[in-house]
DNA sequence: AACCATCGCAACCGCAATCAG
DNA sequence: CCTGATTGCGGTTGCGATGGT
C-alpha cells in the first residue's frame, strides 16, 4: 500500500523554528493538548506540517525535557542498553526520563561511538576492534549481509550477553526484527537487564510507563473537551505557575537551565507522546 | 583575517506500525 | 477484513558554531 505524504508541501514552512512559532505551538498544546498532530498546525496558526510540530514538541518544547550533557553514568547505561536493544533509540530513551530518542541517537553517533573507538572497542559489539574486523572478514567470505555499508546498526550481537538462542537482532534494512516471535524472550531479556541494573531504578520507571494513570496524558487520542488529555496542569512543575509566567520564561528558553533546575526537584512523569 | 575542516544537533525523509471507518 | 489516514521511529542531512592552519 502506498503512502501519502504527511502533508502537501506547498505553503508549508520548513527549516529552523522561530521563537514565535515555538510560542504558538507551546501555547496551543498547553491550552488544548494534542488532539491530532495533523490538525495542530492549522489550529495553532502555524504554517508547518503536523509531523514537524510533533517533532518540535517532542524534541525541544516539551516541558519535561532534561537539557544538558549526558553524564558518564548515563553514557555507560546507553552503551549497555544499546548492546541489548541495538539502534532502537526510542526504547533506549524510554529508560532516560527527560531524554529524547533523537538526543540519545545524536549523542551516540557523535560522542559515544568515538569514546568506544578510543577505548579500542567496536561500538556495536563492544569487543576489541581487531576481533570485529575478523568477524567482518568472515562475513565477507561468507558473502553475508551486503548491506553492511549501511553502518554499524546491522551487527548488533546480543548473543554474547546471554546464552539464550532466540534474541538475534536483525538489521532493519533486512526486514523488521522478529519481534512478535521473540517478544516474550525479548521482554524477559530486557527485564533481566533492568533487574541487573543498579544505577537507575528502572523497575519503578517501567512501572510508571505501564501505569495507566500515568499514561493518560501521553495518550494521543483525546478530545479537546476531554479533561484527561494533556494540559498545563498535567505538568507538575507548571502547577502553581501561570501559563503566561511560563511562556514569559520561554522567552529565554534557549537557556534550558530553568527546566533543569526544576527537574532536580520534581520527578518527571513518563514521556510517551 | 580568511579559509577550511570538523563537530554537534535540529530537522527532515521515508518506511513501518497502528488506528479508525 | 480491508483500506486509507495518522503516528512513531530510525537514518540521514543541513547548517551554524568552533577550532585549526
Amino acid at each position: 500500500m502506498g503512502r501519502q505524504p504527511c502533508c502537501d508541501k506547498v505553503g508549508v514552512k520548513r527549516g529552523p523554528w522561530t521563537i514565535e512559532e515555538d510560542h504558538k505551538l507551546m501555547n496551543f498544546i498547553l491550552n488544548n493538548g494534542i488532539h491530532c498532530w495533523r490538525t495542530v498546525p492549522k489550529l495553532a496558526g502555524l504554517l508547518r506540517c503536523g509531523k514537524s510540530c510533533r517533532l518540535r514538541w517532542i524534541n525541544y518544547l516539551r516541558p519535561d525535557l532534561k537539557r544538558g550533557g549526558f553524564t558518564e553514568m548515563e553514557e555507560d547505561q546507553i552503551i549497555q542498553l544499546h548492546s541489548l536493544l541495538g539502534n532502537r533509540w526510542s526504547k533506549i530513551a524510554s529508560h532516560f526520563p527527560g531524554r529524547t530518542d533523537n538526543e540519545i541517537k545524536n549523542h551516540w553517533n557523535t560522542k559515544i561511538k568515538k569514546r568506544l573507538k578510543l577505548l579500542g572497542l567496536d561500538p556495536v559489539t563492544k569487543k576489541p576492534i581487531e576481533r570485529k574486523e575478523q568477524v567482518d572478514d568472515e562475513k565477507n567470505k561468507a558473502n553475508l549481509h551486503p548491506n553492511t555499508s549501511k553502518g554499524y546498526e546491522v551487527n548488533v550481537d546480543i548473543k554474547s550477553l546471554d546464552n539464550n538462542e532466540t534474541k538475534e537482532v536483525m538489521p532493519k534494512t533486512e526486514g523488521k526484527i522478529e519481534e512478535k516471535e521473540n517478544k516474550l524472550t525479548w521482554d524477559a531479556e530486557v527485564r533481566n537487564y533492568e533487574m541487573q541494573t543498579t544505577q537507575v531504578d528502572l523497575g519503578s520507571w517501567t512501572s510508571q510507563v505501564n501505569n495507566t494513570s500515568a499514561s493518560s496524558y501521553c495518550s494521543s487520542s483525546f478530545s479537546l473537551d476531554d479533561s484527561s488529555y494533556p494540559s498545563l496542569g498535567q505538568y507538575p512543575y507548571l502547577q502553581g505557575n501561570s501559563l503566561q509566567q511560563w511562556l514569559d520564561n520561554m522567552d529565554s528558553f534557549l537557556s534550558w537551565d530553568t527546566f533543569n533546575l526544576l527537574d532536580d526537584d520534581l520527578s518527571l512523569e513518563n514521556r510517551h507522546y
